[in-house]
DNA sequence: AGCTTTCGCTACGGCTCGTAGCGTAACTGG
DNA sequence: CCAGTTACGCTACGAGCCGTAGCGAAAGCT
């Protein structure tokens, strides 16, 4: 995952507890939960998970990264089911990343390291790397699935195939995180549906007909 | 704008000078640029100002709404030019608040206050007041343009047209912020294009032909 | 005038930061 | 078994920021 931060790694020398390392993840989210993005500071992370708060330094350069590795373990469990149908796999995963983006460690956190890595370009190639593409792994699949029934046309162009993935994926990700975070609403099976209709068949098709077509 | 901290507001007493207040919203726009969102202290904002720190509690109740004030005078520019058509109204507030999310300051404000109002209510009401809603009507007026000329059908469930306003903002707000900010690639006119075309036509429009329809 | 509120300034205790230093623990190779 | 190497827990530290209190002076209103 190359979460941590890589010492020169000579063989020799005691190892890092793995213990310590779930541990001090674990205490990161329960924190995040408690306290909230601003309010956490490492030495609290150090007394809950157990371990001495030089240890905390010694693996991570600070709080943004230690909280990018702490929520990046939640998105592990993204997964596209196989609905058989391009609708059903987009209402699919709206849900699910609705679920992820609900637990209130997930929420709080999410926006606040996204905030700071935009005046800190390594940290957002560290989100971009083991949060942000994990999610775009969901869009490329269901498309190529979607091809494969016949649901989408196969672009020939490749360029233009790859700018139309990142066009579906901002749009997806950003409209569900938008009307969770910002909004403040519900992302409920009636707005997923919803929402599925118009990136299927766009304005007119969600707009045109009642929300139980 | 109901921006500051109302005091009980009695008649008499010394009023609170407005020259202040626009110097220390200016102060803070010009410190997120320079610190960013968690380097930034009030004291080094009072200094910037050149009022006295204890100036700033009386009149902000802390880090975040202060600088939900700072940038909410930057969302007032925004504007919908009647385009003559809905393809060109989309395209035209997409570029604008992709401007707006360009600057550095707006950058990392907006993510921050966000991410700090999932654990605070009463900011996220403010939020909601003083940038988010001035975003949704933009929404609501070019819909109605577009229900005048033809372009959109008006529909009679005042409900369902209420859902569909939300689904239209939530979508067109989270992509470009997401566009922008996390997968942080250039919302520029070709962008604009496709993402135009996707959300009037849906995914076989955009899929369908190249980005030069 | 007298009253009221804000202002600038100074000072303070409390908290967090990130690091340094030390002795000990764990694991590796000769 | 014994050096060498690295991680660990612990303590302590200067530095910086927080948010508030207290003061005298300034700027309005009646």
């Amino acid at each position: 995952m190359q979460s941590r931060s890589t010492p020169p790694t000579r063989a020799g020398g005691r190892p890092r507890s793995a213990e310590a390392d779930t541990a001090i993840l674990e205490a990161t989210r329960q924190a995040l939960v408690d306290l909230g993005w601003t309010k956490l500071t490492l030495g609290d992370v150090a007394t809950r998970a157990g371990v001495a708060k030089t240890t905390l330094y010694r693996r991570w350069a600070g709080k943004s990264e230690l909280v990018v590795d702490a929520v990046a373990e939640l998105f592990d469990e993204l997964e596209l089911p196989d609905s058989g149908s391009l609708a059903a796999d987009i209402e699919g995963v709206v849900l699910q990343f609705a679920a992820l983006l609900g637990r209130p460690e997930t929420k709080t956190a999410l926006m606040a390291v996204v905030a700071e890595s935009t005046t800190d370009e390594p940290l957002r190639e560290r989100i971009r790397a083991s949060i942000v593409d994990r999610q775009k792994r969901l869009v490329l699949t269901g498309r190529a699935r979607a091809q494969a029934r016949g649901e989408l046309p196969v672009e020939p162009d490749a360029a233009s195939a790859a700018a139309t993935a990142d066009l579906i994926f901002d749009v997806i990700a950003g409209a569900v995180v938008h009307r969770a975070l910002v909004s403040a609403e519900p992302v409920d099976g009636e707005w997923a549906r919803r929402f599925t209709l118009l990136i299927l068949g766009g304005l007119s098709a969600v707009s045109g007909r009642g929300p139980d077509g």
